[in-house]
DNA sequence: CTGAAAGCGCTTACAG
DNA sequence: CTGAAAGCGCTTACAG
């Protein structure tokens, strides 16, 4: 491998120390420091030689990496996958990199990816908590590394975020539904104390005690290793129960995709045996038979924000910033047009 | 931001030298060199102590980095999104990190990347490469830097790959509507010279040939940043057309969904209009009324044995590995179940 | 056998 | 005003 071309080597050339060349490089000579004839020559140099400063080095000497480190769910997952690229053309654009980990909604892998990122010395993070992991986000903050959740938040520690007013995505969709005739409705959740699920399950459980409906309320919470079993299961359940639901609800974009497979296999008719309003769009939803109504997520004003709050932070700002954006419910014929 | 924990700091404590609490905590101290009650106090501090090494200052002296570039076309795109997280997997598993970027199928951001990363110091490339971006490719080889070239490969250029037979895989897709008694069979793909594309093209038209249907062959190749507008526009020609196509192979997953909302709007109905065969497995093909028959690629093979290759590089194997990996036709109800 | 000293490639406080 | 020297936090060749 052709070694690569330093300071020095430029130095040695023209004549002068690194430290000149570093000031020239980085357009401190402030002119009258140097003769231009001599600023002239390291430019001319460095570019004969292409010359490209060794990252590390500046980010050993200067205590940060111009890194962001992005831990999601799961990358694989489209809503993830397009929030990860949301976040890496921001953070280009103001010469950040992005390291991205999934964590699988598991608290071990994320400390562990929480601890390699902070042996790379990232100036700071973009999380997606994961449930329990309170101690390794909580930590972070202590020792003041800038920090933004998003998609979900903490309500314990007190950090920026930005997250979907899911209260209110959850409650509209009933309130949809209601006005559309349906009672019976049911909610597809995952098992998670986490504030974006719980608080979609309190958008629904309040939308349908406003209606009255307090007595249809019927909450199916999956795990989310297990969801596919689970799903396939909840579904057959709720349709031997005693107030079948006219009308389903689910919460995330995986478990509506899992769900769809469940309503396909037990060829439950949409929207005549059961309307559906999914989460988040998905290229599936359109193509189903019954295209689905669904919840849509600014993903885009999601990942710049969380970049632009996170930048904030890094560049000093101490202040916390909390963040709801708004949902749109998107109708189609899943829900009866 | 309370200071991290250095070598220097357990050096003072334990009153060594930040060589010998190297040496230990890197467990070469060979036992002899040093007195076991000194290990063992050594070992102690940098626990009480929390240390963690400072990666950074670690890869400028030894020259390495630990950390893998993979360049995607795009990390929102479902495909690269799971190579991605195969990447991420494979990685972690030998200590590498990785950082990514998405080219847009784009030389100049291809390039900006790999500069990004070069200047990163990453010991390795991992690259779905763009059209016409031979040279940056290619000065990475000169400079003698792994890279390894997935989905995809640059004929002129020596350098290990992992593909899949594309050849072989629209080949089959022919064969298959062949047999279900279709003739009129039309090829949907990308305006490209990348190999991997013109492969595809080949089997497809090979394929026709074989079974003498020469006269029926019509490619349809649409521009990377146009392909909502020229698919409606394609789909109307081949139907306006003299021979009307009774199939249709969509060489991309990209290419099948758009084609999907193609067909969706035509109102062409699969697969008695019209038999489709789509690229890669998706969510959508299942969920399309008529779910789809398609050709599928081992994505799980492919981003493990890219990494392995990789490493094997990094470690100085100077052997270029090329590998052709096996689809798998699924045959469903769009081609006549 | 042992451990202090040099050095990776930068940046910038500071001595002259 | 100028530029040499110190130092970021490690690792390891090498002098003793």
């Amino acid at each position: 491998m052709s070694k690569r071309v330093s300071l020095k080597d430029i130095a040695n050339k023209v004549g002068v120390s690194t430290a000149l060349v570093s000031y020239v490089l980085n357009g401190l000579e402030k002119e009258k420091r140097v003769g231009p004839e001599v600023v002239k020559r390291i430019r001319e140099v460095a570019g004969d030689l292409n010359y490209k400063p060794n990252q590390i080095a500046r980010s050993l000497r200067k205590g940060s990496t111009n890194t962001i480190g992005l831990i999601v769910a799961d990358i694989a997952n489209p809503f993830f996958g397009q929030l990860a690229r949301i976040v890496e053309d921001e953070a280009g654009k103001h010469n950040y990199t992005v390291i991205i980990g999934s964590s699988d909604e598991n608290c071990v892998k994320s400390a562990s990816l929480i601890e390699t990122f902070l042996d790379r010395q990232v100036d700071g993070f973009i999380i997606v908590p994961s449930e329990g992991c309170n101690q390794e986000i909580e930590s972070l903050v202590n020792k003041e590394i800038p920090v933004v959740l998003v998609d979900r938040f903490l309500p314990e520690l007190s950090t920026s975020y930005i997250v979907l007013d899911n209260f209110g995505a959850t409650y509209e969709a009933v309130t949809h539904l209601v006005a559309k005739g349906y009672k019976n409705i049911a909610l597809i959740a995952y098992k998670s104390s986490l504030v974006h699920m719980q608080e979609r399950i309190r958008g629904y459980s309040e939308a349908m005690k406003d209606n009255h409906l307090e007595q249809a309320i019927q909450i199916k919470e999956l795990s989310y290793n297990r969801v596919k079993e689970e799903i396939e299961e909840g579904v057959s359940k709720l349709f031997d129960g005693n107030n079948k639901p006219d009308a389903m609800i689910f919460s995330t974009n995986a478990l509506s995709i899992s769900g769809l497979y469940a309503l396909k296999n037990h060829k439950i008719r949409v929207p005549d045996d059961m309307a559906i309003i999914g989460f988040d769009g998905n290229e599936a939803f359109d193509f189903f038979y019954s295209p689905l109504t669904f919840i849509e997520q600014p993903i885009e004003e999601m990942g710049k924000e969380s970049v632009r709050v996170l930048l904030d932070q890094i560049k000093g700002s101490k202040e916390n910033v909390q963040i709801e954006l708004n949902h749109r419910l998107i109708l189609r014929e899943s829900t009866g047009g």
